[in-house]
DNA sequence: CGGATAGTTGACTACCCTCAAGGTATGTGG
DNA sequence: CCACATACCTTGAGGGTAGTCAACTATCCG
């Protein structure tokens, strides 16, 4: 939360500059109309403290929610306790994008750090991708991201080392938030505890302590007061092999362009 | 693959007769007409021997392909070969879900067994859910089904330990397979080596027949000639913590009535 | 200044990996 | 039918990564 945390709901006239509408303008190239409309079902929002629970795993919810401002969570539990976070959301980001199509939640959705949160009903978002295609296949399209950010998750959590994850996740944030404005190349604000990277990489906090200590020995990373420098990008992208393609921050239409690349690259 | 393998394209009428047909009538409600709209987008079936690569990561793929016969899988390389499986597919299954909006895999997709193989034009699919909402709505709900998946494979990678893991895969083979009529509560054909399975769960393939030994000795499943004879499947599932929810096996009309069961799982 | 939360360090343990050898099943050609 | 090859699975030994427990330190805040 660069400059301090502005956790009023925004002033009336200025949905249109929400971050989801921000993105999706972008990133689908949803036009004025378009979200306009999209604005039109945005719910007024909300504030939640750090670390609250805006959805329970297994809740039947009839909207779906955006977060404004803040960092917050998705995860589930196990019966002995055991979490697993499978999202870490930032500003812009749906936060259960499954309740549109299921209308339960399958996980549980948490704030970190305070949040504030606007909501959309689920019938009717469903129903504007119906009158307006292009909104239909932009809430698609954030579907399809999610499941390519998911399976990248995978490898990590099946076939990466604690160093190469710890470097992965950071270097998937300093990505994603970079294209917020919430980042450079230098670093970026971190509010996640050690306790919670180890329950997105699947280690205990002690192992993230060690593998950060590793990282930052390495003159890779440092961390002060709740910030991270990077002092080496790139190098920490090799370390993590870490290729922001599965991202696809470059919209709907990006990458179409990079044809043969790929074969290049394998040749 | 039951019965015995018939891996010839299937007869020209026989088309609404596909496993992906089937299963969208069933699951997502989808009437005779649409059935039939989308089957005349369905292209010539194609025949592959076992373990061969049907699309490879980074392609330009203008198609999405639905598995009619065999098993399949979806899985990422890192650059020193390592390799984590993110998705096992068997009969019904699309494929590559993610080309449908990109236009590119972000995975490589495989055989494991033989398989038979249909192909339909990502243009033509995303234009069929605009001109009929309900196959629109459909094949989001499959998108959706497959992130409630992958989440679930992010909480068995990271928070469940190898036993766990490996009762978990079991429980949602045979809740899969059980949906085609591929399974009963008894066991099912299953075709994976404990190399490849290994490469789902992120382990050694050494460790897999360690923890399938396991598993054995308790007298919770057998192994004999390519099946898995499943001893005791309550059982299996509460070791593995499996609840079959995620699968989603319903339907898009599924569970919905059964409002405050969770809330009363938690009290 | 006390209290709480978060992070670090050390000692010990356990899960899982690697290497290596042996065993079993299936298929092929003589 | 047998010898052989191949692929897959099993078992053992030893080692490394990561977990647990515990104590200590740092930082933040009221």
């Amino acid at each position: 939360m660069p400059g301090g945390a502005r956790l009023t709901p925004a002033p009336e006239g200025a949905w249109t500059r929400h971050p989801f509408l921000l993105r999706l303008g972008k990133l689908a190239g949803l036009g004025e109309g378009e979200l306009a409309a999209l604005a039109a079902l945005l719910e007024k929002e909300r504030a939640f403290g750090a670390r609250s629970v805006i959805v329970h795993e297994g809740d039947k919810v009839g909207r779906i929610h955006v977060l404004s401002e803040g960092w917050a969570c998705r995860y589930k539990h196990l019966a002995d306790g055991r979490r697993q976070i499978t999202a870490v959301l930032v500003p812009g980001d749906v936060m259960d994008l499954d309740s549109l199509r299921f209308g339960r939640a399958g996980e549980t959705v948490a704030t970190i750090t305070p949040c504030a949160v606007a909501a959309l009903g689920s019938a009717a978002v469903r129903e504007l991708g119906l009158s307006h295609p292009r909104i239909g296949e932009a809430m698609a399209w954030l579907g399809a991201v999610e499941n390519a950010a998911l399976a990248e998750r995978n490898v990590c959590l099946g076939r990466r080392s604690a160093r190469e994850h710890l470097a992965h996740l950071l270097c998937e944030l300093q990505a994603r938030l970079a294209a917020i404005g919430e980042a450079d190349e230098s670093g970026f604000a971190l509010p996640l505890t050690q306790e919670q990277i180890a329950d997105i990489m699947g280690l205990s906090s002690i192992h993230v302590s060690r593998t950060f200590m590793d990282l930052r020995s390495e003159g890779l990373i440092e961390l002060q007061r709740r910030r991270l420098e990077i002092r080496n990008l790139r190098e920490l992208r090799r370390v993590a092999g870490f290729r922001p393609d599965y991202l696809h921050l470059e919209g709907m239409r990006g990458g179409e362009d990079a044809s043969g690349e790929a074969r290049a690259a394998r040749a």
